[in-house]
DNA sequence: CATATTTTGCAACACTGTTGCAAAATGTAG
DNA sequence: CTACATTTTGCAACAGTGTTGCAAAATATG
């Protein structure tokens, strides 16, 4: 693990800090995404509010991580899997909500559809959030 | 205009007040969605922030307008068509950022696909942003 | 028109996110 | 390993966003 941490940020050309490392490793091991206020709780109170703010601006320039937008305007960040380079995401799986657990996942099996919009629209990106109810909770 | 806005706001349970007629007349005259800025802003200085705060939370819980979530995670609203009703949204639709003007639109004519998602999951609600290029800008 | 109810504006507050700057940590090259 | 240049961090301060309690004002009702 902790090579892989190392690894990813000498890949995107982040010098290895302690709250890099940190942070990295919260994603590393959840499984769901994670807003700005759970990432600041769980590195604990040994980082600065500033330092994850700037930690997250970071890792998302890189394309380490994305965002992910909620119906309740959360921002929620996620891993990027590995076919996203710096700056260039190519995410093109949805996200799920769930109503009852709340936590929010990257469904990477399901792929956004295309939408056929009215002449004139140009699509440059689109972004699937789907609510309901998750696999552990029904 | 003016006979619309008394008869949805009655029909909505909801008192006529300045506030409540200015804001809904707002979107009434909008053909894009707003953010809570841009209302405020539109509004005037006649009405304090915290009464449209209140005011939005009003037509929303009464199915009047409907947030749409977008990437950068500034809320919008629009308004609902009228086939919602109290608590009861049936937003269909997909909706439109233009990168370049910035605009937000509801996109009526295009419905959301159904999203085949593995087993254990239930959807209950999906919303579908897709962003690029309008026709305006294009 | 009088009264009960609802809504508004204000003040205060909590939370979120940003910036500038000095101190600390990291990377680099000898 | 050390010294130096560069980057990152923590702190303080600030702007913006959203919420709540309460008295005053506006609205609805009979």
């Amino acid at each position: 693990m902790e090579e892989q941490i190392i690894d990813v940020l000498k890949k995107s050309q982040l010098s290895v800090t302690d709250s890099r490392r940190k942070i990295l490793e919260l994603f590393l091991q959840s499984d769901s995404a994670m807003a700005h206020h759970d990432i600041e709780i769980k590195a604990g109170e040994k980082f600065d509010r500033v330092t994850v703010y700037r930690t997250l601006q970071a890792f998302l320039d890189k394309g380490i991580i994305h965002t992910i937008p909620t119906p309740d305007n959360s921002v929620k960040y996620a891993l990027c899997k590995d076919n996203c380079e710096q700056g260039h995401h190519h995410d093109d799986h949805i996200h799920f909500i769930c109503k009852i657990c709340g936590i929010t996942t990257c469904l990477d099996e399901v792929h956004v559809p295309e939408i056929k919009l009215p002449r004139g629209y140009k699509t440059q990106q689109t972004e699937v959030v789907v609510s309901g109810i998750c696999k552990e909770c029904s």
